[in-house]
DNA sequence: GATTATGCGGCTGTATACAATCATTGCAAC
DNA sequence: GTTGCAATGATTGTATACAGCCGCATAATC
């Protein structure tokens, strides 16, 4: 089959992308979204023959997209056995949310050194996006956008790669929150989002870092990542190492 | 062909590596290796049917290897143009240098808590291994172990998403330090690293942090990242953009 | 003589065929 | 009824064939 032209699914999952983007960007941003947005649950199986009948393209390229996906931690790469959403434990859960406040604060300071109006002009954008998200109840598009306002902000601060790994540790936070999000859900309030703007703006450092403190505190306060000390549910207990399976299961 | 087994250049290029290791791995392993010991000079070309002739191995697993190599920063994949060892301008080198010192702080305080005395042990050895190596003359291999210190540091911080941020940022840090050293080549004095893991194994976070500190001013004050005003000289300045020519080389 | 076409060689990008591996299922033995 | 084993099916690991792109060199033109 010479790459046919059939079964591009939707276009692109967000308006910008550069148009001399190769395929398998096109099938990485598309997995990558449905993680993001919960269409596919941590531990769902990603077969690569048959995302690449969906995507119409070759294992090849499937393969790449996951190996990059992998490189990122939202997916996990057994070897001779598949890939798998990953579905991160708690206590990965807490190193990332650790990691995340080191280069949160390091990215906060130099975004207050180095934005340029017009990169603030974009996170402002973003900020009202979000909010209409929310507005709707598109959870998913929600926690995604909250993630790319992370990451716009660390495109302010010039370091490449600073950049890169923020890239990572975004995507594996919202795979966290899918997860272990509590009852509230009242949710990354775009309020703290639009105050850190002001802040860095003003080119205050030290409020900008309080407030992206202030504003890691509160994530970390509506997740669930209780004590760990034997819940009693084993379904639970044993959700990261668990196979999703059709809900009629045979114990053997 | 069946995968000859012929061809298989020299055992792997250290000892500790486990035996179910994949092709990928080896082949991985022994270009970082040649890379970080500069034996592949930065700007050099990286062909896949060369690599995958040398390694006895097809370019599938070429191409993955210098993909994993491209994510850890040391390789530059151009679409289409195959793939070059990186030589990083100073800007990126200060970049990647800012983010070091923010995960080795973090990472030190970390050792600080969780390091266990198999680990301290461990660093002990790595630090003799290094203080041979450049006793004996082996820039290279000193380059190399005095990275793996620093990485093994960072597994004893228990913190995944850092570790794997430290090994590609020493990664780079090795190229910087190959690439941009100054004359003095008096180097990572082993007796730094030798002092640090004192202060961890005492738990004392805070002198840790002060020795690991100026440990990083020690590297940067070594380096000749100039001014980057004009240095006169064209094959510099455009070294990251250059193509890599044979030294007989007409303007046209 | 300088500048722009054009053909050629080498290399990468993609798809696919084949081999190896693992998980499952069914059967036999205890 | 449970446990261990072997055949089977599905899925990944690897190699390779083919197509397309890039850059260089030669040749043609102004």
């Amino acid at each position: 089959m010479p790459m046919s032209e059939s079964l591009q699914p939707l276009a692109s999952p967000r308006a910008t992308r550069s148009r001399t983007e190769t395929q398998d960007d096109r099938v990485y941003a598309h997995i990558f979204d449905a993680i993001l947005e919960q269409r596919l649950a941590p531990g769902t199986r990603l077969s690569e023959e048959t995302l690449g009948g969906i995507f119409g393209v070759s294992r090849t390229i499937i393969r790449r997209a996951l190996s990059r996906l992998a490189h990122e931690g939202v997916v996990l790469l057994r070897p001779n056995r598949g890939a798998v959403v990953a579905s991160p434990s708690v206590d990965e859960a807490r190193q990332i949310l650790h990691a995340r406040r080191l280069v949160e604060r390091a990215i906060t300071e130099l975004a207050a050194l180095h934005a340029t109006s017009d990169q603030l002009e974009g996170l402002r954008r973003m900020v009202n996006e979000e909010h209409e998200c929310f507005a709707r109840g598109d959870r998913g598009a929600g926690i995604r956008l909250s993630g790319e306002f992370h990451l716009k902000l660390a495109e302010a601060a010039r370091n490449a790669p600073l950049l890169s790994f923020q890239r990572s540790l975004v995507s594996q936070t919202s795979l966290i929150i899918a997860q272990y999000e509590g009852p509230s859900r009242s949710h990354c309030s775009y309020d703290e989002h639009s105050r850190l703007i002001d802040a860095i703006a003003s080119r205050d450092a030290e409020r900008a870092v309080a407030l992206m403190m202030s504003h890691m505190d509160h994530i970390d306060s509506k997740l669930e990542l209780g004590e760990d000390a034997g819940s009693g549910d084993l379904q639970q207990v044993f959700s990261h190492v668990m196979q999703e399976r059709p809900p009629g299961r045979k114990p053997r």
